[in-house]
DNA sequence: GAAAGGCGCTCTGTATACATAGGTGCGATA
DNA sequence: TATCGCACCTATGTATACAGAGCGCCTTTC
């Protein structure tokens, strides 16, 4: 593994699980030696942080984690609801139904894994592989890639979600929803399920910030 | 102006204006002698543009710049239709109508530029302002980096097209309509208008692929 | 003559040294 | 005491040297 990606991987792991906290600022020089490698591949991870928004340029003195306020989630996922409803709008048209139909089941069961805790991870890996059968099947590079724009943003957002057993039930079926739709072919549908699951989303991620006295931002 | 943006720079254009064609090969080594630099700025500006999708890497290889194929450009314009009749329709909640009473005034004379192909220059320039000034009032930093991407691959696609002038003038109503509608607040038509234009130039950019004998993808 | 293996070239990846700019802090002067 | 200016320090920006890996071509052998 080159050490650019390691130092990618590494820091891009510490910002999306609040271990660098927004405000946090970087420099080339510390990081590399933190990390134990030469400015040259923290210099491109650092490119490559900033391309994806995780970090902002401070000219002089070096790059600072990007902020994460109310504000920029109600953006984020104002994109989000249209690229996601979009997607799913074109996977139910070009779906393989074998592929779908196959998750459908794994969803009739999801809401037992939910019923103790320890399971959430068996859950939120049947998530990611319904995002992934979805991926394959939308067939469009340029929405996909928009799509994983957003990806690393939303990681970080959800981490500040409270993901009660009520809202992950919940979401278990707005989930089986979008599926049942995707299998049937109803693109309509689809795209309708999807926005709909994604305003609760963020009406869930919302109203944990709101309750929580930390504040969320350092500097902006 | 650092050496990496001229590297930059000067690589982009040559891509958008098709010096570099599709499937031109480079390397850092022949770049920076080409344009007189080291390989480190050379290096960043190749991970701009793959970052962009301009280029493709090609182990071992070098980079390739990246094919605009006939199914590239319909993706394109699937991504393109949804983001921008989505900004058309903030813009209109968002804008300070002054501004778009301004460019009303500028497209209701435009005609007029197109009749000498002389001041097709002026023209552009003026599409130019009301992208600008759309950008300032979305407000929504997502969305707008989203339509970012996509620029530099329509500008490659637009080189395509043949613009004759009932072309240019039909546009030039398509973007009165979206501006008027943008004036009067009136989201849905705004929304509406935009999808109607953006696919009637998409049609005008096939046209012009499908009756061209040279062969414009030269590697997948 | 064809296929396989080895040698060599050229590519990127990384480290490091040097240049340069900008910001901060201290000191001097008004 | 306050303000202006200079110097130093630390940051990025750039060049370059070196290492390692992959591909292609050439040679040799069957």
């Amino acid at each position: 593994m080159r050490a650019s990606d390691q130092a990618f991987e590494a820091l891009r792991g510490e910002i999306l699980e609040w271990t660098l906290r927004p405000g946090t600022i970087l420099t080339e020089v510390e990081q590399a030696d933190r990390l134990k490698l030469s400015r040259t591949p923290i210099r491109e991870a650092f490119a490559r942080l900033t391309a994806e928004g995780l970090l902002v340029p401070l000219p002089g003195r070096g790059v600072v984690v990007s902020d994460l306020s109310r504000e920029t989630i109600i953006e984020l996922f104002e994109l989000r609801v249209v690229l996601e409803s979009e997607a799913a709008r074109l996977v139910a048209l070009r779906r393989d139904p074998a592929v779908f139909l196959a998750l459908r089941d794994e969803f009739l069961v999801a809401p037992a894994l939910l019923e103790h805790d320890d399971d959430r991870r068996e859950y939120y890996a049947l998530v990611e592989r319904l995002d992934a059968a979805m991926d394959a099947a939308l067939q469009s590079r340029f929405l996909l890639a928009a799509i994983r724009q957003l990806r690393p943003h939303l990681t970080r957002a959800r981490r500040l979600a409270r993901d009660d057993s009520a809202r992950l039930i919940a979401a278990a079926g707005e989930h089986m929803t979008i599926v049942e739709a995707i299998v049937d072919g109803d693109s309509e549908l689809a795209a309708n399920a999807t926005s709909i699951h994604l305003k609760k989303s963020l009406k869930n991620i919302l109203n944990a910030v709101d309750t929580t006295t930390e504040t969320v931002t350092t500097s902006r």
